[in-house]
DNA sequence: CGCTTCTTTGAGTTTGATCAACAATGGTGG
DNA sequence: CCACCATTGTTGATCAAACTCAAAGAAGCG
């Protein structure tokens, strides 16, 4: 893993407001010491850091403290973004699911990273050692999977428009269930070339069709925060195209 | 299960040339016996029907003995398909890795096909039994979720023509492995219109891009047989568009 | 043989890509 | 604080890929 720095002093775990969402959510708020003690390290990545390469056996499996991330295999016609990864996700899940797992993907930093990482083992344990813990984890493995059928489903079937709409409503429904969007707007760290890279456009096309959704009053934006006017009629779109 | 009729005596997994290939292929090559045991139930599913729906969940997991079947979501737009699956494959692998799962996606058949049904805590528990199994299998279903993520990279970053290249010869390669593939020849159930739904493109233009590869004398196919004459010259279209 | 499901072909249209500038933004060092 | 540079975003013109609509041929099946 390429390490920038380590970070100041780790906050508690008992403070953590986003340790609720982790993988280990259960845990972390009836017993929140239980998962101080497995944290080994914390650790920061500078922005627009490759900082896991596909291949890559990974150790230790990370909640993403702070900062965006994002998934991606490289092709020999570019790069495929797969996900972008949200303050609170776990990062190689697949790594827990699957020890010893070559990762099939890389994971590059969109701003600046913080990461709290458990040994795959400790992680492991500490989702054994409580029977409504496993469940939970088990149930977010489900959904992770499950998404990745459906955004497959996403990119072959619908316009520009259409993936556009889906991608920003997904977006924004995952950082609100962290509390990290407020009335539909939200920091937005993800360039239009990104955009473009996730969902198989052109950046020009990404951009021209971001217009229309700013010159049809659906959203505004700037380069770091976006918002949504209209969940539910940014939906229908997604839906409808 | 939409169960059509209940099939003629089973052979025993003794003399199964598929096992092999299985998720237990291991234990099925050192100790069919144990394989046949777990075996509860042979079922057969006429062509065209939709066996497995979306949001079930499975109590059993499925090695498919005969006959072609693919995996797909119904989408407002139309269904994707996610997945072609191939004498040999397991099915609902998910309900194995995570029990009492309700999947994400239907199953139907393309062709009559025949199953082999094992409980999905007998099937865990051969698994357990042997820890080279265990380990085969881990690989087997790693394998699985990284094809995912390439799938996905596919239909987001090729062109028609790449798209269909790679799918033909992705079956082929599959197939060859099985057995199923001679001089890249192998039978062939899959409709156009099941290529366009795989792939997110319509029936005519599938029509239309698989007479060029035709017409360039990359392929030769009628409605019961492909027959890819250059693997590695297809290869090359995958990869180049 | 008659019906249904697939495949094939034609003509015209739309979506999104390509190529090429140029403008705005956000650091950076001086 | 300013000048400079590297990214990122925006716009125009043109082109190619893939879609739509429509209709006619094969193949397969009862």
């Amino acid at each position: 893993m390429d390490i920038t720095s380590v970070s100041p002093p780790p906050v508690s775990c008992r403070v953590c407001r986003l340790g609720q969402f982790a993988i280990y959510g259960l845990t972390a708020t009836t017993n929140p010491d239980a998962v101080n003690i497995k944290r080994r390290e914390v650790k920061t990545v500078a922005a627009g850091r490759t900082f896991i390469r596909e291949g890559e056996v990974q150790t230790h499996v990370h909640t993403l403290y702070s900062g965006w991330a994002f998934r991606y295999i490289t092709l020999p016609k570019g790069r495929q973004i797969l996900f972008f990864h949200i303050p609170g996700d776990i990062i190689a899940l697949e790594s827990l699911a699957f020890p010893g797992m070559a990762l099939p993907f890389s994971l590059k930093s969109l701003t600046p990273v913080t990461l709290c990482s458990f040994p795959v083992e400790d992680a492991a344990e500490m989702l054994r050692a409580s029977q409504p813990q496993a469940v939970q984890a088990a149930v977010t493995a489900q959904h992770y999977f499950a998404d990745m059928n459906r955004h497959l489903a996403d990119i072959g079937r619908r316009s520009a428009m259409g993936r556009i709409a889906q991608l920003l409503g997904e977006i924004e429904s995952r950082l609100r269930r962290r509390q990290l969007s407020k009335n539909g707007s939200f920091d937005f760290p993800i360039r239009q070339e990104h955009i473009a890279d996730a969902l198989g456009l052109t950046t020009v096309y990404v951009n021209r069709t971001l217009d229309r959704l700013r010159k049809e009053r659906f959203i505004d934006f700037d380069r770091h925060r976006m918002t949504i006017h209209d969940l539910k009629r940014l939906h229908e779109v997604a839906e409808e195209e």
